[in-house]
DNA sequence: GGGATTTCTCAGACCGCTCTCAGACGAGAT
DNA sequence: ATCTCGTCTGAGAGCGGTCTGAGAAATCCC
């Protein structure tokens, strides 16, 4: 029934191990409350020395990492752990920063995010750094009964048919993919697909909805369900 | 799970420790009440420092918590409390929302319930966290005879047959469901069932319950009856 | 810089849901 | 049988949640 697995990964061993560097608590929260809730290991640093000594005790797959820290820059971090063991990073770095301090963070199949982030766009970019390190399985595909979602290639089809989608239509329909079968409330919905900061009211949950019926269930049978009073659901209809 | 357990769980083992939080004590009092009386143990707290304090000398499996409290924010108690454990919370909330909008609640498989809430809603919220975090059950159904009500897919059936209700006629459905076999007072129904300030009269739980009996009771055997004078109970046909 | 695209807001329409009222119904008492 | 009181239920008003088109604002991309 479920294709995808629904429950917070019960007591097996976590995905991976990250280590979540940001001087800012509300953000390592932020993440990492996410990460642990997604079946992550998590530990979390506040500046880069302590991020550093951390990597070198125990065992980390993947570094997130704020390029601004009191310390030392995202950059200096990285290249010191680099020198120490090879692991890769997804960096976050201030929205207004300039191409010359972006360049050079993508390389060696790192990837970066700008803050503000939604969080699941965080950890979709997270899972797609370690598949491509090869320490996840390599599948990028989300699949729920005719529908097919390329997380890598950012694509989607039904039926094998090509379905063009804008990036928020495309994040808004990943996270109902991945939580296939279950209820989703606007206010679930709100605080996963869009920006932490955003302000507005989640009428603009039901905008999307409705572009995503209009592409997405143009096809029958139907997947995306209103649950009045509680929120939204993709699922095959019952009867 | 335990749906025909009827007597508040005799002298047991607790189902799991809640400390709930919040500067009103008829709030404490009502959701402590509740709580107790459906087998948690139950603390109490006033303010954030207060609710810190209980949270290191005792084990808690979740938090019951306002947001706004006299010393600090919900999500600073939230913050301070993951730093030392990791512990699910549902957040209260006031609706009116004098643009509160707190974003992320919903983050690490944490809920909120909005005031002025229903007892039984809040109660329901606090079991799907519980059984998310993986400190319950991870059956989200009961059943009852030929009934089935499953708690997160907000569905029902009956002989496999699904019965569309609206979100009221479901709390009620699932507050009967879990005290099958008991008569409920219209009273205790409207206690449990509306939202505590709800200020109209009992028909409405009769209204309620007529429109129950024709979506539920057009299969046999019937399964809500009246007590005449007493109140209603959900509960196989006597001989 | 300017055009195209995307995001978000607003307002109106729609319609399902909630609750009330009033009268019908029925059980139990006398 | 008749009365009384509690319960049931149809009708309907009002509310509120949801959907959607239109347009303003922001953003992207060449």
């Amino acid at each position: 029934m479920n294709v995808q697995v629904l429950p917070p990964r019960g007591g097996a061993e976590p995905v991976a191990t990250v280590l979540v560097v940001d001087d800012e608590a509300a953000i390592t929260e932020l993440v990492g409350m996410a990460l642990r809730y997604e079946g992550f290991a998590v530990t979390l640093a506040a500046t880069g020395r302590e991020a550093i000594r951390v990597a070198q005790e125990i065992r980390v797959d993947l570094v997130v990492l704020d390029v601004m820290l009191p310390d030392l820059t995202g950059l200096e971090v990285c290249q010191r752990l680099r020198a120490w063991r090879d692991v890769p990073v997804v960096f976050l770095t201030a929205r207004d920063a300039t191409a010359d301090k972006i360049t050079g963070l993508t390389l060696g199949g790192d990837d970066y995010v700008t803050k503000p982030f939604s969080v699941d766009e965080l950890i979709a970019r997270i899972r797609a750094v370690l598949r491509r390190s090869g320490r996840l399985g390599t599948d990028s595909t989300v699949r729920y009964a005719d529908l097919v979602l390329d997380e890598d290639a950012y694509e989607v089809t039904r039926h094998g048919i090509r379905i063009e989608l804008t990036p928020t239509e495309f994040k808004l329909l990943r996270y109902l993919a991945h939580n296939a079968g279950r209820v989703l409330s606007k206010a679930q919905i709100l605080d996963h697909v869009w920006q932490y900061d955003f302000g507005g009211n989640d009428n603009v949950v039901e905008a999307y909805i409705s572009y995503l019926r209009k592409k997405v269930d143009r096809f029958s049978p139907p997947l995306i369900h209103t649950v009045r009073g509680v929120g939204y659901s993709l699922r095959l209809p019952r009867r």
